[in-house]
DNA sequence: CTGTTAGCGCTTTCAA
DNA sequence: TTGAAAGCGCTAACAG
């Protein structure tokens, strides 16, 4: 057959299967999908029953090319650990029980290159609204300038001023609540140990402890944001003479490693020096004596950030939210000694 | 205007105006887009440059309505961990570079429905290939049984007969090399912690251990796969008389529980009791004393996947293939103690 | 080497 | 309440 344009039809069920075998025209197929009244029952109900038997999935690729797209983009700018793991779990699962798909991509360079990158994806794969964890302030930037047809919902707080959405941790909040616990219990001589500067999360947590903190010689900046980090930092911070009676680190893991070398100091813990991390995951009971941290909940995190999607798209002309979460502080026995009274406090 | 079957034409900057701004047609600016040597370079660099000047990106959507479809998708059913995060990483990359996009679903339970919906999504989305870490034996099932239009990749080894490709760990191999580095040092009553047995990991790492130790009574379930799991573990199996001198943890996380639980108990790492876990990330140096695991390359598992992803899609018509990774024991203290000679040993 | 044109699978007017 | 037909943005077959 010589006709011009010919491309070989898929050999997937389609809409016009089903509406061959209920005995009615594609529209009406089309209308019962989209659950429209409009479509008595009795020929509703043929035609379920023709796709159900037919297994007939409708190819998403058509319907964006008409209206509405049924995508939605996640950029991961965090390290690739547990935390965004959970994050996307929370997100996937509102998502799935809206009927939403879900399109990944990764960019945690701190020049914002990936990001762009992953901006266009996004358009190319027609997304109705995308969720950003940015990694670093150019990050924030490029998402701030992006010329892209969707909602953008930040999962990191980007301030005031800025176009996208923000569903986030309450970071500074969270950090208050570890350095203002570890002052309740006696300890003047934080140290901070914190890691990757240019990133947005490094900047809210040693802001959050500089508020509250004067010494400007315990701040110590760990080579990656992990146990040998946390590790390397405090034994460099007490070979320079630092004092330290507390840690402060801005992750869980760096406050593992901290806790390690100070065995290997020995200092005890949390006798001579309490330890505090960042992060909250339940294996954090585990670290050490059981480590104090704040729980950050990525998993609702990420439903949070899913919700402030289908606002942004259900009122388009609505500006930008701003909704935080609050962190939960987790007291253990790297600061509260046994015999005190650890568990667990609402900030 | 009355036109029938009106459709809003998106703000879009779309193919045709690429094509009127460079003063060539349609096809031209498609050809130049998929790299056609038959555009003459002057052409191609006119189109190009309208191109970039006026921010065009394609429409998949409008892409995939056509031919082979440029999105891969990846479904989860592995916990939401960190070695699931860094396998989407290996994957990204792989297929950024490669233009290719990622859809992600995730699938956790063990009866195969949310795997079976997952599918459904891949197919909706016209995914190219899909790659899946099955959770259970039923999902496996699943997969085998899948009426798809697409190739399967399966991060979990299938073993034969199964029409998905697999690229996956050496399972038996590494269980192999840990639990025979635990006898090479003098132990032989080396208790196993396994926990959610109807997955398919946990029987592989249960399988490698029974085919090298005899004691039934040597097996202990956790309740999770998780550090609290490993601690109550090892603590209810020394409560019914069981007297390991060694441990085998299915998880690091696990191993490190169990850690916790022998401290309590009055027993020495690695003296009394021998520990070794599974999965080897960099923080497990700081578990314990230091873990002796495996590391089990996530990240170049993803790549490895995406890689087989390409063979099926340009070889359609090939079996699927078998591709193994070997795992790496890691030798820490908390089996040889710090006097012996610790570090990497290839399998 | 480049343009014309048909059609991918779907939704949406408009008419009946 | 349902059907006919146009067209979303793109690719590919064919003609020139």
């Amino acid at each position: 057959m010589g006709r011009r344009g010919r491309v070989a039809p898929s050999q997937r069920v389609r809409m016009a299967d089903v509406a061959e075998a209920a005995g009615v025209s594609r529209a009406t197929v089309s209308r019962v999908l989209s659950h429209d009244p409009a479509v008595v029952e009795a020929t509703a109900a043929v035609v379920r029953e023709a796709i159900e038997r037919l297994g007939y999935r409708p190819n998403r690729a058509a319907q964006a090319l008409m209206g509405a797209s049924r995508t939605l983009g996640v950029i991961f700018g965090e390290p690739p650990d547990r935390a965004s793991a959970l994050l996307l779990r929370g997100i996937n699962e509102a998502a799935t029980s809206k009927g939403y798909a879900l399109t990944v991509a990764i960019a945690t360079d701190a020049g914002g290159e990936e990001l762009r990158r992953g901006l266009n994806t996004m358009v190319e794969q027609s997304a109705a609204a995308v969720m950003v964890l940015p990694a670093t302030r150019l990050n924030a930037d490029v998402l701030a300038a992006a010329d892209v047809p969707f909602p953008i919902i930040s999962t990191t707080d980007l301030g005031p001023g800025s176009p996208c959405s923000v569903a986030a941790l309450d970071e500074l909040g969270a950090v208050d609540a570890v350095v203002g616990h570890l002052q309740e219990i006696g300890r003047n001589r934080i140290l901070h140990i914190g890691a990757r500067h240019e990133t947005l999360v490094s900047q809210f947590r040693r802001g959050g402890w500089q508020a509250r903190v004067d010494e400007a010689d315990l701040f110590e900046m760990a080579d990656e944001w992990s146990a040998r980090g946390g590790y390397e930092a405090l034994h460099r911070a007490v070979a320079r003479g630092a004092r330290p009676d507390a840690v402060f680190a801005a992750s869980d893991e760096m406050a593992l490693g901290a806790m390690s070398a100070a065995g290997e100091l020995g200092l005890r813990v949390p006798e001579d020096l309490a330890v505090a991390g960042f992060g909250g995951l339940p294996v954090t009971e585990f670290y050490g004596p059981g480590l104090t941290t704040v729980a950050t909940a990525p998993q609702e995190r990420g439903a949070l950030a899913f919700e402030e999607c289908m606002r942004r798209l259900s009122e388009p002309d609505s500006p930008p939210a701003h909704r935080l979460l609050e962190g939960e502080l987790v007291m253990r026995p790297s600061t509260v000694p046994a015999g005190g009274s650890p568990g667990v406090s609402g900030l």
